[in-house]
DNA sequence: GTGTTTGCAAAGTGTTTGCAATTTA
DNA sequence: TAAATTGCAAACACTTTGCAAACAC
């Protein structure tokens, strides 16, 4: 099993940019993080599923260190919190606005495409509030479940 | 401190009937948490809070309890679980069809007024899948921040 | 070198469970 | 009395924290 060290570092590029434009160090862990979330097309994480891909590619990232790094993403706006489960967190990185259908069956969250749902009408912000964000969750279950 | 007895049975009788209609035997606990949740305006409740509410009531129920009637409820209908929070778990005594308001600051849910939002269009159900809820949670936070 | 980041293990939070004792019908 | 319910304490799942060692610049 030797060691293949000829790409390690150029592939990585434009995800070593990415992490520095936000002031995040392209550590190894980072690095090994990002690529799996953001080379790629987007995707619905938990801490653990991220954890499980990251070993399968036989690197090794801590799971405290993958929580520090998912917090670390989405304060830097590359990840958006989506909370559908109590008790699970799920890391979005798609952070365009958008809305989700959370399968039950599966327990996994899919995008609501742009335009497939829209709202008529929205109540008024209150006064010195506003709205920072309209979380829309649709639950989709087997036909015959109730 | 005497023991209060006269009053024991007769303001409960709605809510021992609401508890038999659904199957559950109306035992001192389950009519406390009942009693608290039904007999009044709608709420959203933590367990933690129900558990805090009662005890300052001076009736002694279990948090155990708590979760498992809060449970049971659920399962009869009598209330609804609302995730906003990923690690706790809101129950509302309002069943009907609405939306919500997460109050950022104050850590609390408020019903959107019906007819207040309002979807224009809605995506199809995907073949032999259906849409089991539609949740909607606009968060709410002050003027200044972000 | 200096400040940042990591990883472990321990602590924390909210929730669930097993089971003996109690209560309800 | 038989079956349902309760409460405790232990177990749980997920997440956060403190801190010494390792790393990036």
């Amino acid at each position: 099993m030797p060691e293949n060290t000829k790409d390690k570092e150029r592939p990585f590029s434009r995800v070593v940019q990415k992490l520095r434009q936000v002031g995040l160090r392209p550590t190894r862990q980072r690095l090994a993080l990002a690529k799996i979330l953001f080379d790629g097309p987007c995707r619905h994480v938990t801490a653990e599923i991220l954890h499980d891909e990251v070993s399968q590619a036989n690197i090794s990232v801590s799971l405290a260190t993958i929580y520090n790094s998912l917090h670390q993403f989405t304060n830097a706006g590359l990840l958006r919190e989506v909370v559908v489960d109590s008790g699970r967190t799920y890391f979005d990185t798609n952070i365009s606005d958008h809305y989700h259908y959370f399968m039950e069956k599966e327990g996994c969250l899919k995008d609501i495409p742009r335009g497939a749902i829209n709202f008529d009408m929205l109540p008024d912000e209150p006064e010195g509030k506003k709205f920072s964000r309209i979380e829309v969750i649709i639950h989709v279950t087997e036909e015959s479940q109730k």
